[in-house]
DNA sequence: TTATTTTTTTAGGCTTGCCTAAAATATTTT
DNA sequence: AAAATATTTTAGGCAAGCCTAAAAAAATAA
């Protein structure tokens, strides 16, 4: 039985790891859940003594394989819910992640398995990440963004890097959504500014913006 | 924001208020809880402080308006969690109180509300208890006995007393469920035990079982 | 490679929520 | 009403999880 804050450094670690091939930073699991690097220390500490991380003093933290499954029940939860509360309960796909965050923690094995169930065994969630199975498999896409793409190229919307709230809703105001082709027409030297090709009109998008879009080659 | 004690303290005062008139004592508290006198009575003076009770040194606790309304709001979202572990996700009657004790602390209220449109507004949880409306009304029902019930009176079971996973298995393997009409048909006079009439068939219950089982007369 | 800067850890403190044991108050019995 | 008993509160302690400030180690720059 872990606590609340057990569980999320584990996810946190799980998050950062993706990006830093070796141990994760203090600092960043810090940032990451707006907590200061001396209390992450102490938390370390305890996660390595329950086999959940090593962590070697100054070298940062990894998963071992019983933390890796830890945390990858957590994200299961986290992304089940999240389908949940679109998909049934009439949510907003920017509006899931904070409560998404309190029902990641409900204790129930039973639970979860009878709402992946329910909800027909969902693969990928509101904003299209994969959803891990009981066993703790999760199915990995190359991550290409919109900004990967050459002139003339046609990707499929099937992402967001952000899911900030702001930028969902930025993404449903230009109706941007999970699934839409996109095709790159043109560049814009001076800002690197992307004008597309979407449905049967055409938009222009910042650089920015297109660099938290993942999508897939079509 | 309250903690999931402070929450859990209101729920207990408020279940312990409709037995006891005056104020909930400081004992009673502490063994509903699992807890001890000296924890409630710190617990006692924080929500003092905060305005959910009215507590006096020595003469226990009674919720304000303040915090009746707020553990009524727990129970109602524990009662709608009950219902939909039941109706949507096979749950038995039997299994669902520990995941609705946690579930019962998420915080959302549009969660709650779209829960229960989910739901369809049901009046009563999987036990028979009323569900509470967003304003904090909650419909009591005169709580009759089947041990209430003279010869030859028949009662329509809505309700359990104790809700304890074991009482709610043994009545499931005697096929007494939410619904039934039983008739009282004589009782023993060793042992107080009921033989009753439910649906086809003709069952002894004890005095203990009888007074567990809400009914309302028919 | 030495000095400077950045990162991380340690030390010590605070709050919450729990505990036991002792003291204070209330209740019941005689 | 006084004595005995039961209940409740206070006092003091402990663990978890957070904090700031200082010390230690690692990384970077000169």
């Amino acid at each position: 039985m872990l606590t609340f804050s057990e569980e999320n450094h584990l996810k946190s670690i799980f998050h950062l790891s993706s990006e830093s091939e070796s141990g994760v930073s203090t600092n960043s699991i810090a940032d990451n859940l707006n907590t200061k690097a001396s209390s992450v220390t102490e938390m370390l500490k305890k996660l390595n003594d329950k086999l959940l991380i090593v962590y070697k003093k100054y070298h940062g933290a990894q998963l071992t394989e019983k933390g890796r499954k830890t945390a990858l029940n957590i994200i299961r939860k986290h992304r089940l819910w999240e389908v949940f509360l679109v998909d049934k309960l009439n949510f907003k796909w920017d509006e899931v992640h904070d409560i998404a965050e309190q029902l990641e923690h409900i204790q129930s094995e039973k639970l979860t398995n009878e709402l992946d169930k329910f909800l027909d065994f969902p693969t990928k969630d509101p904003h299209g990440d994969p959803i891990p199975n009981p066993a703790g498999f999760i199915k990995f896409t190359p991550k290409l963004k919109l900004s990967d793409l050459n002139i003339g190229e046609t990707g499929k919307f099937v992402g967001v890097k952000d899911s900030s709230s702001t930028f969902l809703k930025y993404l449903d105001k230009r109706q941007i959504s999970l699934g839409s082709n996109i095709k790159v027409l043109h560049q814009e030297e001076f800002d690197q500014s992307l004008h597309v090709g979407l449905d049967e009109s055409n938009l222009t998008i910042s650089i920015k913006t297109a660099s938290n879009l993942y999508i897939t080659k079509i």
